[in-house]
DNA sequence: AAATTCTCCTGAAGGC
DNA sequence: TGCCTTCAGGAGAATT
C-alpha cells in the first residue's frame, strides 16, 4: 500500500531514468481507473519530452515541455519498467513507451489513475487543497497545535487527513504515534503543544526512515525496479497484534479508528 | 460545517 | 477441494 515513502522511491527512481526522455507513446489498456482515462488524451502526451517528475501528497506529477501527468497509485498501484518484448501482466493497465523500455502501470484494484492536465498540475481540483508537505519547514507542532485545537476527532483520524498533512497513511499514522508515546484515540483538542512537537518530529522521521529504507512492503509495494521496501522490519507497532512492545514488552494492542486497523501499546502510548 | 460512513476494487486468508 | 465471507485501505463522495 504506497504511502508517501513508497511514492517517493517511486519518483527518484523512474525521475533518475527518464528526465529528458521523450514518451514516444502511451497505450492504454484499461481506462477504467478511479477516474476514466480519457482517449483523447493520448495525442497530447505523445511525442512529448518529460522536464520534471515530483510528488505533491501522493500524486506523482510528471511535468512535460506543455501539461503534465498526474499520476497516483491509489492501494496497489505500481510503476515498474519492463522490455518492450516482455509480455503484459494482468492487471497492466498502461504503458509509457520510451527509447528502449517501457514503463508500465500495474494496479489490481484500479484505485488509482492518470490525469492529463494543460495547466499547473499544482491547481488541478484533486491537488489544490492538500494540506502541509510533512518535510516542509511549516510543518511543525505549532502549526498542528494550533490547526487541531479545536478539533474533537481522535488524532490519528487528524493526522490522516490529508487536508491537515499529506502522505500520512495508516502504517505511518500508527508509527508515528507510537514514537511520539500518543494514544491513537485522543482527542486532538486535547494534545499539548509540547507533545505536538514530538508527533510533527516523530511523522518527519519515521518518513523519512522508511524512505531511506526503500519503503515498506506489506504484500503489494515493489519499486519500479522490483525492489521490494524494507522498512517492515522496523516497524514498531503496524501489523504487530499480541507481539511484543519493544520497548517495554507489553503485548501490542488492536483496534478500529475510523475504519482502519490501529496498532498500539497501551503502556507507552497514553 | 466538521465528522463519520460509504464506495470503488481484487486477491489472500480463514471457516466450514 | 471448493465455495463463501471477511479483510486490506487511499481518498473522494455521500451522509449525518
Amino acid at each position: 500500500m504506497p504511502e508517501l515513502p513508497e511514492v517517493e522511491t517511486t519518483v527518484q527512481a523512474i525521475s533518475n531514468k527518464l528526465l529528458t526522455q521523450k514518451i514516444d507513446s502511451l497505450e492504454v489498456h484499461e481506462s477504467r481507473l478511479r477516474y476514466p482515462f480519457k482517449h483523447n488524451w493520448v495525442k497530447k502526451i505523445d511525442g512529448q519530452t518529460i522536464v520534471k517528475i515530483n510528488r505533491r501528497g501522493k500524486y506523482i506529477i510528471i511535468k512535460l515541455v506543455k501539461g503534465a501527468l498526474i499520476i497516483h497509485l491509489g492501494m496497489t498501484g505500481k510503476l515498474y519498467f519492463a522490455n518492450p518484448q516482455d509480455p503484459l501482466k494482468k492487471h497492466d493497465h498502461f504503458e509509457f513507451k520510451i527509447g528502449n523500455m517501457n514503463l508500465r502501470y500495474n494496479d489490481p484494484r484500479r484505485f488509482g489513475c492518470l490525469i492529463w492536465t494543460n495547466n499547473d498540475p499544482l491547481q488541478h481540483a484533486l491537488l489544490i487543497n492538500l494540506g502541509k508537505e510533512p518535510f516542509s519547514k511549516t510543518f511543525s507542532g505549532d502549526y498542528l497545535h494550533r490547526k487541531g485545537r479545536k478539533s474533537e476527532t481522535t488524532i490519528k483520524n487528524f493526522i490522516m487527513n490529508n487536508k491537515v498533512v499529506v502522505g500520512v497513511g495508516n502504517i505511518y499514522a500508527n508509527e508515528a504515534l507510537y514514537l511520539a508515546g500518543i494514544h491513537p484515540k485522543r482527542k486532538t483538542c486535547n494534545i499539548s503543544l509540547k507533545r505536538c512537537d514530538e508527533l510533527a518530529y516523530s511523522i518527519k522521521r519515521v518518513l523519512a526512515k522508511a524512505i531511506r529504507s526503500g519503503g515498506t512492503t506489506i504484500k503489494d509495494y515493489f519499486s519500479p525496479s522490483g525492489e521490494p521496501g524494507y522498512f517492515k522490519n522496523k516497524l514498531y507497532v503496524y501489523g504487530r497484534k499480541n507481539e511484543s512492545c519493544r520497548r517495554c514488552k507489553n503485548k501490542i494492542k488492536r483496534m478500529i479508528i475510523g475504519q482502519r486497523s490501529s496498532f498500539y501499546c497501551s503502556h507507552c502510548q497514553t
